[in-house]
RNA sequence: GGCGAGAUAGCCAAGCGGUAAGGCAGGGGUCUGCAAAACCCCGAUCCCCGGUUCGAGUCCGGGUCUCGCCUCCA
């Protein structure tokens, strides 16, 4: 057996994972604010959270995976210049915020399920839990770590001396340079609202004890991972955005209602670059997972790119890195789906058991799926014969990849009948032009079915045809 | 200004003290009328300078460069 290391935030090691109870894992998931499409940035974080989840699950546990819909929140901006990127939604679409919201929830799980992410055991909106974040809002007042302001309830930070753990952050080192403050009324620059009161315009808004307002932008994870999982639970994953301010945030409202550091592990995947930079939604240089699919690549051709880097590292997204991840792919299946076909290989047990081994090792080692794919890479090589099939099979409960079923590269050849007339004509005239010798014609009759999507692939006698992938 | 990550073959990238995984691209070969596909073979001493060590991409110190976060953002 390989014991499983994680890598923890809090502590900034890895460390061996054990659940809270045994066999048991419940772990909560940062989703995503749904007011425009996902970016394959998102799409990377996402795929880093059901990997963990998939590693969990092949180690024998039992994942209860939470994961939030920010359905709600932020309606106005914040800072007088930023723009209200929701009511920027509304405005364009001509929708409420609640139907921006589901039209952008749908195209998500749309979107996770292309890329073979497992739907969480939980998916929470925000907007249907205002009553759990209320009680919370309340009780932190109560408790004295809330203050009204004339805009809102603010979280009181200098009554939470243990804040910045997460980040290893100092308050006082982190005004040098920080955004002008807006808001004079509170006591310190860096306390957050937990409730905001609502202009009369402001659409979306529910009753509280301070008339009606909205919730802060933290406290839904707060309340919604209380709820689902406890006051304390095994891990909670992010970007690494989230660790200053949303994390830090998190973990001081919950612990001061608690007492507890609501989750035990907490993971953070490294950013998505573009082109040797940052990719951001202000900056515009984000692509979506239809982008992809517009220029002809599988979701899964990007699932399998995101495997070729460690989640703790930067991954650096080009259009060459993704054909390069498409290829791969295809070809990799093409050596499962073959294998697939063979027999028994006789003793090619010892070497299987050895992979399978080699794999769990890797993934067990923070979830290290560069190794984990290198390692069925050496097994395509190994001559397993049917054994690497199984294998195959085997990893696909992290994987995911469709290796026994998706195109490869060696597609299947295509029957005359699922041909069109017009193609089999010309195989046709082709065949006769190779009898007669006539090189050039025949050369000239493959480009031309080649330009129609069809590589032709001469045999002894006669030809098949492949229909040329993307 | 503060915090942090990283610099490994053309590209994407593993490696965490014992003489550099894997993929893509490229080159050579088998096969083919030529191709395609498939299969076989081929490539780096790891940003620079010191140091520790029998031995260092791998640890320590100092540089140089790149990137991210500190503001909604995974």
């Amino acid at each position: 057996m390989h014991p499983l290391y994680l890598f923890n935030t809090l502590t900034r090691k890895k460390e061996e994972f054990s659940p809270l109870e045994p066999g048991k894992v419940g772990m909560y998931t940062c989703g995503p604010t749904v007011y425009q499409y996902a970016t394959i940035g998102n799409m990377r974080s996402y795929v880093f959270a059901d990997i963990l989840r998939r590693v969990l699950e092949y180690n024998g546990y039992s994942v209860k995976m939470v994961m939030n819909i920010t359905d709600v929140g932020h309606l106005v901006s914040d800072a007088d210049e930023g723009e209200d990127k929701m009511l920027v939604a509304v405005g364009r679409e001509k929708k409420t915020p609640w139907e921006i919201a589901k039209f952008y929830t749908d195209a998500f799980m749309r979107d996770t399920a292309r890329l073979n992410i497992l739907r969480p055991s939980v998916v929470c909106y925000a907007t249907e839990h205002i009553e759990e974040m209320l009680e919370m809002v309340v009780d932190l007042v109560e408790k004295g770590y809330g203050y009204e302001t004339s805009d809102g309830i603010y979280f009181d930070i200098s009554k939470f001396p243990s804040y910045g753990q997460l980040s290893g952050i100092k308050l006082e080192e982190q005004l040098a340079g920080a955004r002008v403050e807006q808001n004079p009324e509170k006591r310190h620059p860096a306390d957050f609202a937990l409730w905001k009161k609502a202009p009369k315009e402001h659409i979306m808004q529910w009753p509280s004890p301070w008339g009606m307002g909205y919730p802060g932008w933290h406290i839904e994870c707060s309340a919604m991972s209380r709820k689902y999982l406890g006051d304390q639970f095994d891990i909670h994953t992010g970007g690494v955005d989230h660790i200053p301010t949303h994390h830090e945030n998190e973990i001081a409202q919950s612990q001061c209602v608690t007492g507890k550091i609501p989750a035990r592990f907490w993971m953070h995947g490294e950013f998505l670059l573009v082109d040797g930079g940052k990719m951001s939604k202000s900056l515009g240089n984000t692509y979506t997972l239809d982008d992809l699919i517009a220029r002809g690549f599988e979701p899964l051709a990007f699932r399998y790119f995101c495997f070729s880097a460690h989640y703790r590292s930067h991954l650096n997204f080009t259009w060459s890195a993704l054909e390069s991840a498409q290829k791969g792919l295809r070809s990799l299946r093409a050596a499962v789906q073959k294998a697939a076909r063979e027999g028994e290989k006789p003793g090619a047990e010892e070497k299987v058991e050895a992979f399978r081994q080699a794999f769990l090792e890797a993934i067990n080692d923070d979830l290290n799926m560069p190794r984990a794919v290198s390692v069925l890479w050496e097994a395509a090589k190994a001559d397993l014969g049917r054994g690497l099939a199984d294998l195959a099979g085997d990893f696909e409960r992290v994987f995911a990849l469709d290796l026994l079923t998706g195109p490869a590269a060696d597609d299947r050849p295509l029957d005359i009948s699922e041909l069109p007339q017009e193609v089999v004509e010309i195989l046709e005239e082709r065949k006769l032009a190779r009898q007669a010798k006539d090189w050039a014609k025949a050369d000239l009759l493959r480009e031309k079915l080649r330009e129609m999507g069809y590589q032709v692939k001469d045999l002894k006698d006669g030809y098949e045809v492949t229909r040329i992938p993307r």
